[in-house]
Parts: structure tokens; C-alpha cells; sequence
RNA sequence: GCGCCUGUAGCUCAGCCGGAUAGAGCAACGGACUUCUAAUCCGUGGGCCGGAGGUUCGAAUCCUCCCAGGCGCGCCA
């Protein structure tokens, strides 16, 4: 609310001067409790344009607010102070206001509303079924879903999509891994091919297809071995093995609360003849062209390194010819923006995508690649490799199991996603009692507590009284309940969702401080009517920023 | 060789579209429960922000180079 008001000051300001180029304007909360409440270093930073001292604008600045009928009334004390801050001390009615306001906005406290909503594609995790997800694919579930909630509850509209890398050689070769299992659980000794897959998991979906088909398919493999693609009997494991591992991946996803809007085949591109099609546009467009009797796409019309190879020479078509096909898909859906989550072992693949993206509709810029680095998985310090194929992994529900969901989503998605993540197994088993998470559900198991112990007059309300919210325990909690929407805003516009656990984490802090120092329940009437209106909204924040990460917000722990 | 990401406290990391004395958690140490949940609070110690230059009134933040680690650079997916 101040910031609005004295963004409006400014703007009259340098309209009137006529100064060009003039920076954005900004009010930070200073560490310093001295430099007031809140502070801008805006004059500093105008210097430069308004060829002036900072000191001395600054100055102007405050004669400015001080004049200003719509501020004066909230302000305490406005302070030129260093090379050229300006501090600002607010007023009792400032703070009454500021709570009147977010009381006022009820469960919605913190949303976002845009002048220009976006809808938004946001496709993650897309891995191929032929495996449990591992402990990476979880950071990037644990991330994406979290982005999804957060640029929900700023403002756009987002459809979450799972791209199903069902289509290629990885999916034959799962096929026969499968057959190879159920043929050996029926006693006969088919060998599991050397580049097949290897993990214990491949037993379990064998069994399930045992036990749902007995040994009908047994003679077949007898017969045929695992030689030919195309017999019935493989396409018939391949198929299965798929549907199998797909509802496996599903169910571990949703346990990991982690919902997609669309699951996307690749197979279907294919089998529709869209991939071909995609094909055929490109070259009457004459982006794409013939060579070495393979197809190739002019990529470097934006900026590729080469171009790249849509149709190969023995007529297959690359799993890049599918992808366009799958992103004109999309853009024919009516996206503004497609965003997508890659792992880094794929950056390499950004520039032709976005090129990509670019000759199909002109502009590249409605595909945004966010890049997410990778996990580094140890136990005991030693490193451990994932590899799906060999089935040396550590599983996204073995850290389930090992550290609970709540405690698994808060910490795969609390540190940058361009920071590598060290994760040891181990220790994240004997840290779990640790994890930070607990210190922000405790905050609201505290707020829960007290709403439950209520003398039944007692009734969240605010008054201008000068009892009211005097300490410095309620000021900073009110401040700190007040940003909750520039955050929110920052932590979207910025896909930044551990910015969302940071503040959380700062909330959570603040709120402890002022239960250790401010009762509730047993104060003076219009004291305690006014903290439990803090009370209220710290917990919907709370419980609003455990939501955007995924995470419960119990009542009592 | 080229490209992307990273280097901040003993450990794990925030801060990175420039601002006041660089922060948090964990670990270490010392205090606080007759009162709304001590999974909490209060306090202490701990730093050449990888290194060197540059830009500026001001650099952890921007630019250049170097060093170190991770990941890529297919008619693989």
C-alpha cells in the first residue's frame, strides 16, 4: 500500500522534471531496525539522470512526501540518511490499515490479479516409462508442480503436461526386458537382453502380466525368441510393459502430489502420421530441405549451430522431427507461452528447439527452456550413479519412504534449480527430524492451537488504538505478512518457487518470535482482538505457501 | 577445443536486472518451560563472497581473463 502511494509521488516527480530514463522505483525492508521501516535508495540511483547530488534529491524526495495529503497520514518520520537513502517510519494507522487490508482479502491474501494473464504450457518430468522415477526425476516433479501452483496463484492460467516418451528403441528393448522376465518366472530360460533392462522392478511388472494373462504367451516365445520387433508377442509386452510402468509412474506421481492436466504420446504423433505431416510443411515452406538423402531443418535461421537432421538416411525419423511435431501441437492449442523443464544433461538441445519453435510460428520466444540441474546422489559419501537401465538408483519413493512426502517436496524444491543438489540418502534419513520444514508446519500447528483454545468472545478485529499493535514483535510480523504478495509475484516472474520456502522459512521465524513474546489469549480485549487478526492471516500464509510447495499444513503436530 | 550451470561461514545453501555493517539452517557453546504446543525462543563464536584486473560515488552482484567442479557438444533419446 505505502509502496503504491509513494511510487505515485515519485512518478509526478520526474514527469514533472521531465527526466528521462528514470529508474524503477523500489521500497526494501532495511536489516538496520535505525533506517525505519522501510527504505528506497531510489535517489541514488536517479543521480545518474537527474544530474543532481543523491543527498539532494533525496532531500526534495522528502519534502515531496511530507507535502503529499494521500502519505502524510500514515507517516511517522521520513529520514535522508547515507550517501542518499530515504527512510520511512510508519504510523499507528498505517499498520492498523495494512492489517484492515490483508484481513479483508480472506484466503486470497497474497494473490496476484494481471493485467495480462498468460496461459501458459508447462511441461515436466516427460520421461520414458521403462522405469521407476528416480530422485532426480522427483526435483524436477517437485519443482515443475510447484512453478504450476505459484504462476496459478499469481495471475495465469496453467495447463501442466507429461510428454510420454513411449516411441524408439528404448521401448522395444523394455519390451523384451519384460518378456525375458515372464518367460523365466514360467521356468524357461530366456536370456534378458545385454543392453536391456536390468532392475528388480521389470520382475514386478513380468508378475503382474503373469497374473493377468497365465502362460499364454510362453509358447510364443518359445518359439520366437526375442529376436523380431514386430512379432505379435513383443508388440504385446511392449505394450503391456508400457501400460504397466505408466500407471506405476502415475500413481507414484500423484502420491508425490504432483497432478498433470495432459498426458501427451509420442506414439500417437506417429501413428496419426503428424510427425510426417509436420515434415511435409516444412519442406513446402522450404525451411526444411534434402541432403544426403536425409531431411534437414534450416535451425540456423535462428541462430543454430548447424542445422539438424528431421528424417535419417535409412527413413526413420529423429525423436527431434517428433518434438516439432508435439510443439506445433501446442502452439496450435492457443498457448501464449510454453514452458518447458529440462534436465541439464539436455541444455545441448535448447538453441534447435527454440529454433524450432521459431520457424513453426516466427517467434522463438514463446518457448522458455528452464534448465534444472541435476542430483548428485551419495550414501555415506560415496557417490552413486543413476542409471535406469542397469537399475542402480535411488527412487524417488525410496526417499518417500525414507523422509516422508512433506519433507521430500520442501527439500528438493528449497534450493535454486540451477544449483546442483547433493543428496545423501543416509544422512537425509537421519536429518529428517531436522528439516527446516517442520519449523514452518509447526508455525501453523502453533496458529491452529491457539484458534482452538478461544474464549468464545474473543473475535479478530482492529481498532486505532494506541495499545494496538505496539511492540516491535507485531510491526515486523505485519511488515512481514505484507510482502507476501510481492514475493509471490517475484518468486513466479522469476520461476523461482524456493523463494516461496525462503520466505516461508522468514514467516515462520518472525511468527515464532512473536508467540514467544505476544500472547494472544489472557491480553487486554482490543490487544487481543487485533493479534488474533494476526494470527489469522499469518496462518492462511502460511498455510498458502505450504500449498504452493506442495506441503501439508497440519493442524496439530 | 566450444557452450551452459556452479564456486559465499566447519557443512548445506540464500542473496546475483549494483546500495547502508554479506544472511539463514545445521553443527559448536551459553541461557529460557506454573501461562495460547520447547518441533520454540534469546544470546555467543565463526567470512580474502575461488583468484586477478576493469566499469562506478558504490561490486558477492555487471564486464574481461584465469583456476576448480558439474553437464553437454550424434543421421541417440
Amino acid at each position: 500500500m505505502l509502496a503504491e502511494r509513494v511510487e505515485r509521488v515519485v512518478a509526478e516527480w520526474i514527469a514533472e522534471k521531465e527526466w528521462e530514463g528514470a529508474p524503477a522505483f523500489g521500497l526494501e525492508r532495511p536489516a538496520e531496525a535505525a533506517h525505519g521501516d522501510y527504505a528506497t535508495n531510489f535517489c541514488m540511483q536517479l543521480a545518474r539522470v537527474a544530474r543532481a547530488a543523491p543527498r539532494a534529491l533525496a532531500e526534495e524526495l522528502r519534502t515531496r512526501l511530507l507535502a503529499d495529503e494521500r502519505l502524510r497520514p500514515y507517516l511517522e518520520a521520513v529520514e535522508v540518511a547515507g550517501p542518499g537513502f530515504v527512510n520511512f517510519r510508519l504510523n499507528h494507522t498505517a499498520f492498523v490499515e495494512s492489517v484492515e487490508g490483508l484481513l479483508a482479502a480472506g484466503e486470497d491474501v497474497g494473490r496476484v490479479t494481471r493485467a495480462h494473464p498468460l496461459r501458459i504450457n508447462l511441461e515436466y518430468v516427460s520421461v520414458n516409462p521403462n522405469g521407476p522415477l528416480h530422485v532426480g526425476h522427483g526435483r524436477y516433479a517437485a519443482y515443475g508442480n510447484s512453478l504450476h501452483r505459484l504462476l496459478a496463484f499469481s495471475g495465469h492460467q496453467v495447463t501442466a503436461e507429461f510428454y510420454i516418451n513411449d516411441f524408439g528403441r528404448q521401448m522395444e528393448m523394455f519390451g523384451r526386458s519384460v518378456a525375458a522376465r515372464y518367460a523365466q518366472s514360467l521356468g524357461f530360460d530366456l536370456a534378458v537382453p545385454d543392453e536391456g533392462y536390468q532392475g528388480d522392478y521389470v520382475h514386478d511388472v513380468a508378475a503382474s502380466i503373469r497374473a493377468e494373462e497365465g502362460d499364454r504367451w510362453l509358447a510364443a516365445l518359445q518359439a520366437n525368441g526375442l529376436d523380431d520387433p514386430e512379432s505379435e508377442v513383443l508388440l504385446f509386452f511392449r505394450r503391456e510393459g508400457y501400460r504397466h510402468m505408466l500407471e506405476q509412474m502415475k500413481e507414484e506421481l500423484r502420491r508425490f502430489r504432483v497432478e498433470f492436466d495432459v498426458w501427451f504420446s509420442e506414439t500417437v504423433l506417429h501413428e496419426e502420421g503428424r510427425v510426417q505431416g509436420a515434415i511435409n510443411d516444412l519442406l513446402s515452406r522450404g525451411v526444411a530441405y534434402v541432403q544426403d538423402d536425409a531431411i534437414w531443418l534450416r535451425t540456423t535461421d535462428y541462430g543454430d549451430d548447424k542445422d539438424r537432421v528431421l528424417i535419417r538416411s535409412n527413413e526413420r525419423p529423429t525423436y527431434f522431427a517428433a518434438d516439432i511435431a508435439y510443439h506445433e501441437d501446442k502452439l496450435a492449442r492457443g498457448y501464449d507461452h510454453l514452458i518447458n523443464i529440462w534436465g541439464a544433461d539436455h541444455h545441448g538441445y535448447v538453441p534447435r528447439m527454440r529454433a524450432a519453435v521459431g520457424l513453426l510460428c516466427g517467434e522463438p520466444d514463446r518457448l522458455e527452456v528452464i534448465i534444472g540441474q541435476l542430483v548428485n546422489l551419495l550414501e555415506d559419501g560415496e557417490a552413486r550413479q543413476m542409471s535406469t537401465r542397469r537399475g542402480e538408483m535411488v527412487t524417488l519413493s525410496e526417499l518417500i519412504e525414507a523422509i516422508g512426502v512433506d519433507a521430500a517436496r520442501f527439500f528438493l524444491v528449497m534450493r535454486s534449480h540451477d544449483q546442483t543438489l547433493d543428496l545423501d540418502i543416509g544422512l537425509a534419513r537421519k536429518q529428517s527430524q531436522e528439516n527446516p520444514v517442520y519449523y514452518v508446519q509447526y508455525a501453523h500447528a502453533r496458529i491452529a492451537s491457539i484458534l482452538r483454545n478461544l474464549p468464545e468472545d474473543l473475535v479478530p478485529g482492529v481498532v486505532s488504538d494506541p495499545e494496538v499493535f505496539a511492540t516491535s514483535y507485531e510491526r515486523d510480523l505485519i511488515k512481514t505478512l505484507d510482502e507476501f504478495g510481492s514475493v509471490v509475484r517475484e518468486a513466479a516472474d522469476r520461476r523461482a518457487p524456493h523463494r516461496i520456502v525462503g520466505y516461508a522459512q522468514e514467516l515462520a521465524a518472525c511468527f515464532h518470535t512473536f508467540y514467544k513474546h505476544c500472547r494472544v489469549i489472557g491480553s487486554e480485549p482490543r490487544v487481543a482482538s487485533s493479534r488474533l487478526a494476526l494470527c489469522l492471516i499469518a496462518k492462511r500464509v502460511v498455510a498458502r505457501c505450504l500449498d504452493l510447495l506442495g506441503v501439508e499444513a497440519p493442524e496439530s503436530m
